[in-house]
DNA sequence: TTGAGAGTATAGGCATTGCCTATGGAATTT
DNA sequence: AAATTCCATAGGCAATGCCTATACTCTCAA
């Protein structure tokens, strides 16, 4: 039993005609006629008496119709059904970001994507890299936006922006008013900088390790706003990416001239994995 | 989209594998792949990720396996009605018989017929050979119980028995005790005959007509019984087939010798039907 | 009664399809 | 690091679905 098979008697169903269906089907009628024979031989029953010039449904027929009609219709919603989700704009899309990121990027881009997409359903969760990355792998998160350097060979990148590394300083500190500095410049001040397992802490240290200045830490924490009180505090100085500037606090930003002081944000997916559309717009979106 | 590919996303569904689906179908996994691969095109969306040796499905295909089962499922429900209405001992027959065979032949047979097919539904009518022939034409019948001679070439005939001619005459006639009898020596004799319209009657004047003899027709009736009674009275001889012998009269039934003096019984069906179980049992039953 | 027309069935040919085996590529396990 | 496992690609080939041509039968009109 093939599909093709069913809609041709489905159409001599109709038309009482092998001919007539032959037409509807777009097919020779001795095609038809040998597809119909096929049927019945595979059904072990005929499906039509051939009486003279026309054609009648057997009682096998009469049986067996309403199930083919029935079987072409569900074909069609099935079809329907993968169409409609492959086109949904109401689908759901699961985005992490790492903390650095989310407070800063998160909240205008969802805002404008929720005003263009108000049918999909958006879930953000903030959590540092080796987390986000595990939720993308156990499926539980389609998109996460980090920062490189990665290496997760199961990961497929998206780059979304490349930004320079600020040096935020009290207001009174003698940089205060410079227009760029050298990490080297900083070499014997007093560092304010996130705890371990924030991967801007690690890029932080690098950047300085490549200077070769060893950051003299005089305080740690969790976020950046916390940072930057200690900062207006004259606790010591800090490094944060450009996004980060907040320009209402009581520092200064002298943006970090060395060419490896940067910072390069990704969208991360799992490699192979199939997207909706919603998915779809929001990896596009963000990455522009 | 064809079975065979829904047959086999079905059995990726289950097993979470290409390989052990391609077992599963009892088909090589790269032919699997293959179907697969075709089927998401048509469908224009994938249906499955493939994740590093692990197989999931897409929202999509999430959406479109329980149609794709349900399917398969009508399939089976298609068939299985069809295998059912061909094996079904509570199908109905409708048989036609003219009057000259349906009170001998008929009711013996159908009462046997009932017993062996309680649920059967026979319908049984009497009918002239023209108003039979007209009603298979119109599937108003399945078959006639009928009598040579036809010349219709749409009829399908089954031989059922042939059987001589008999004499009926009166128990004083001076045949009346002969073993048998040429049809020329009725010669000169009255006829009590069926009126027209019955095939018996053109049988009758056939086989006289071939006897070169002119039978003088004193009397016509619809049925053989208001024959017999007219031959007890003395009002004339008449012809009958062997079925219609009825010994309980007060007639002598004298064999008819000549050898074209013969009546075949046939059923009839109109050439290109297709038949339930009930209808081919009743064919084959009344053919023994 | 005869010939034309209409409809289904058969025959043979051919492009396409579905399956095969062999093997490549990547991920996972040992 | 090597072996194993799983899906994807490549090339070959038998089977299939369609084609055209035509046979066969029935119906209709002259």
């Amino acid at each position: 039993m093939e599909f093709h098979q069913l809609r041709y008697v489905c159409a001599i169903a109709e038309t009482g005609s092998f001919s007539r269906a032959a037409e509807r089907c777009q097919i020779a009628q001795p095609s038809l006629s040998q597809q119909v024979l096929k049927l019945e031989e595979d059904l072990g029953t005929k499906l039509f008496d051939r009486l003279g010039r026309s054609v009648r449904l057997t009682e096998a027929g009469r049986a067996f119709i309403p199930h083919a009609r029935s079987i072409l219709e569900q074909i069609e919603t099935a079809r329907s059904s993968v169409a409609d989700k492959n086109m949904d704009v109401r689908g759901s899309v699961s985005v992490g970001a790492i903390p650095t990121i989310a407070p800063y990027l998160m909240p205008r881009f969802t805002a404008a994507f929720a005003k263009k997409y108000p049918d999909a359903k958006l879930r953000i969760v903030e959590e540092t890299t080796p987390v986000l990355v595990e939720s993308l792998r156990d499926l539980s998160l389609d998109l996460a936006i980090l920062a490189l350097p990665l290496r997760h060979k199961d990961l497929e990148l998206f780059p979304i922006r490349t930004e320079p590394l600020f040096a935020v300083v009290p207001k009174d500190h003698p940089y205060a008013g410079a227009e760029s500095l050298a990490l080297r410049d900083l070499r014997g001040e007093p560092f304010v900088m996130l705890r371990d397992g924030h991967c801007f802490r690690d890029l932080s240290i690098a950047a300085c390790t490549h200077a070769r200045i060893t950051p003299n830490i005089a305080f740690e924490s969790a976020q950046f706003s916390s940072l930057l009180g200690m900062v207006t505090a004259g606790v010591g100085i800090s490094l944060v990416p450009e996004m980060a500037i907040d320009r209402n606090a009581g520092c200064r930003y002298v943006r970090i001239s060395d060419p490896r002081a940067t910072r390069t944000i990704v969208a991360a997916i799992l490699r192979g994995r199939s997207f909706n559309r919603v998915q779809t717009a929001f990896l596009a979106g963000i990455r522009n």
